[in-house]
Parts: structure tokens; sequence; C-alpha cells
DNA sequence: CGTAAGATTGAATGGCCTCAAGGACAGTGG
DNA sequence: CCACTGTCCTTGAGGCCATTCAATCTTACG
């Protein structure tokens, strides 16, 4: 797969669920007057493209390219003579309800700030890897994207940014590589009260 | 089951998943500082509790006496001999997934009022019957929990009902029974642009 | 009738958004 | 090699919607 191609849209029929290996995939809804929501990101381990009924009900776009493994939508249903793989897929599903939960969480009672403190913190368990003594991130996603995703405008996300860095919480490497510098702080600033 | 009954805790081991065939449940989950979150309403028809792995990752509440059905966990994962019931269940988590991305889309994009009225209309869909010319709705939760599943503020749940009773929308009957006086209106103030 | 819980209303604050301008960076073509 | 261009990101100023704090009103029920 290569960036910037959709691998399904909204009303699609279903005829493929997605388990994505490498790579970063992007659900997306859009309401009738233009407004977009993040729904997911597609990190390495998760699996996409839940359907509803016959039909998908997001878009889905690559965002960074990895490999990705389209399953029939008749294994999610009956195994198809590979249970193993059924109650994967069905362990996936399960998972995925948790994380919206803990979306919803995140959506509704969280100021802006906490909203991106979890969000990093999210992302550096699921994707950071070490740099010298600090923990290291690549946001694949661009500024819009972590917005829709978190409920947030553009602006927001970046005052939110400029904001941790002048506390020495976290250092950029570019506008898309994020250095954690004080994770402690990090997780307080998730949960503050 | 009667009200005011818990059927199970965050952190519980699931035994069960439960069948709503009448009555209300209330699925919610708790931040460490007591910010609460109403995550869904279980209707009739709906299925709640999925596991995430072997426990419970909400509360659940009766919040109007009904008919609840109990089905082992096991059943979610091989059908037990009754493949009718494990594809319902199935068909239930996708639908749950569903449901759980358009309350995204309420909760991060709408308005205090279209988030009300979007949420009228669903009750309206699910439990309403007729009223005369009219369709009504009874309230079985208190505003505290319509507030904490709109992600609003009791107070600002109130202003609102106000703000739709004078603009002839809806008016009520007693706190807990809603009569829709005009669904075209609600309906555009639902998806204001 | 009296009490307590829930719901409504009011006034003022504040956090995020909107609107607008300026800066960083990569890619392109002269 | 260097303007040139477009996209993305950052920063600033002002306004608005939902919240907060506080008081009053309604309802259910003993």
């Amino acid at each position: 797969v290569t960036v910037g191609q959709t691998l399904f849209l909204e009303g699609d029929e279903a005829r493929h669920i997605y388990e994505v290996r490498s790579g970063l995939l992007r659900l997306t809804r859009v309401l009738e007057n233009g407004r977009r929501q993040v729904i997911a990101f597609g990190l390495p381990g998760d699996v996409v493209g839940f359907p509803k009924g016959e039909h998908h009900h997001t878009d889905c776009d690559v965002i960074a390219e990895g490999e990705i493994v389209a399953h029939r939508r008749e294994v999610l249903e009956d195994g198809l003579g590979d249970p193993e793989l059924h109650a994967r897929l069905l362990g996936a599903a399960l998972r995925e309800i948790s994380a919206m939960q803990d979306h919803f969480m995140m959506l509704a009672l969280k100021s802006a700030p906490e909203k991106f403190a979890s969000f990093l913190m999210v992302l550096a368990e699921r994707t950071g890897y070490g740099l010298g003594n600090y923990t290291a991130i690549d946001l694949a996603m661009k500024r819009t994207d972590i917005a829709d995703f978190l409920g947030l405008t553009i602006e927001t996300v970046s005052r939110t940014i400029t904001q941790f860095r002048n506390a020495g919480i976290i250092a950029l490497d570019g506008a898309q590589t994020i250095v954690l510098l004080d994770q402690d702080a990090l997780e307080a600033a998730s949960q503050a009260d």
C-alpha cells in the first residue's frame, strides 16, 4: 500500500477487514456540513474495518506505508476453518470497543493539554522508540489529523505543543518527531485534577 | 432486576454479557478525579457488557426495571452449540462499534443544542411511542446521566430543554416525559450548520 | 405538610475557537 | 545555487459558548 491511498470509503461494501502489521492508517467520518472526525488511527497490531451490516461506516486512508493484511469478512463471522484467526479477530473487535471507550473519556472529560498528553502517552507506548536516554515518537499524521482526533482545532494543538515545549516536557525535531523529556510530567499533565 | 441494582463494576471478572429485552441500563466509567462519563445507555435490543480480556471495563447499573437476559461469556467466543445466538451477539458487537462512532461525532463535533436534539431523535426512534398526533419519550434517566452522556453539565442540558420548549419544538409532562411537537425542527436543530 | 433530591434560572468567568497574519520547510524550475 | 511557490505549522488578538458558582423552584414521597 502507498501513502495517500484509500482502502475504503464510508458506505462501501465491506469485503475485507484489515490487519495492520506496520505503517499507519486513519479512520475518518465526515458530517454533512463538512466537519470531520478522526475515529481512530490504525497502529501496528490493530485491526480496522469492522463492518456495520454489509457496509463500512468510515473512510480509511493510508498515512504511512506499511504491511497491511486483508482478511475476507466471512472469517469474522464464521471461522472458515481457521479458529485461531477467528479468535484473534474477535479479540481485536472487543479491544476496539474498549479503546473507543477510552477515547470517549478523552473527548468528553479532558481539557486540551490533558487530551494531548494522553495522546502522546498512547503513541509512546505503541510506537515509541529509544533515543539516547529518552523516548521518541514519530507523528506520521498531520496536525489536522491530531486535532480532528482529539476534538480540537489545529491552533489549539499547536499551542499545546508550544506550552509543553516551554515546560520542558517534550522537544521537537522537525514538526513530525517528538522527544519525551519528562514522562512523569507528561503523565501528570494527562490526568490533571 | 430492580432499579438501582448494579449488574457489574469496572474490573469485575466478566462471566456474562447481558441482552436487554426491556427496561434501561446505564454504562459508566469514572476517572480517578471523579469525573464521570456515561458510555452508553442499554436500550431494549442492545447487548452490553462486552469484556476486555477477562474483565468488564465499565460499571453497569439498572435505571429502569425490565427483562435482562444473561448469556455466558463463552458463547461470544465459540458458539457453544448455538450458532444462531453466536451470530446475534457478534452482530450486536459490531453494531456497538458503529453506535459508538456515531457517539463520537456527537461528543466532538456538535454544540449543546445539536447534541441534545440528536439524543432525542435516537430515543424517539428506539423507545418513542405515539401520543395523540405526537411522539412522546420517557426519560427514565436523570439530567445528570444525560449530561454525562452528552459531555455537558446538567445546567446546560436544562437550559437547552428550556430553549427547545420556548421554540415550540418540545413540551414537557413532568420532568421525565418529553413530547415532540415539531420533529422537523428537531432534526434541523440536530445538524445545524 | 414537610423534607430532600432533582431541576431550572441567573450572572460572571474562562477555555477553546475564529479570524488573521507571519514563519518554517520541501519541492520545483530558472 | 537561489528565488519561487505551496503546504504546513506557529503565533497573536478578540469573541463566544459552555462552565462555574449560587440561588430559587418543582417534584416525589414519607
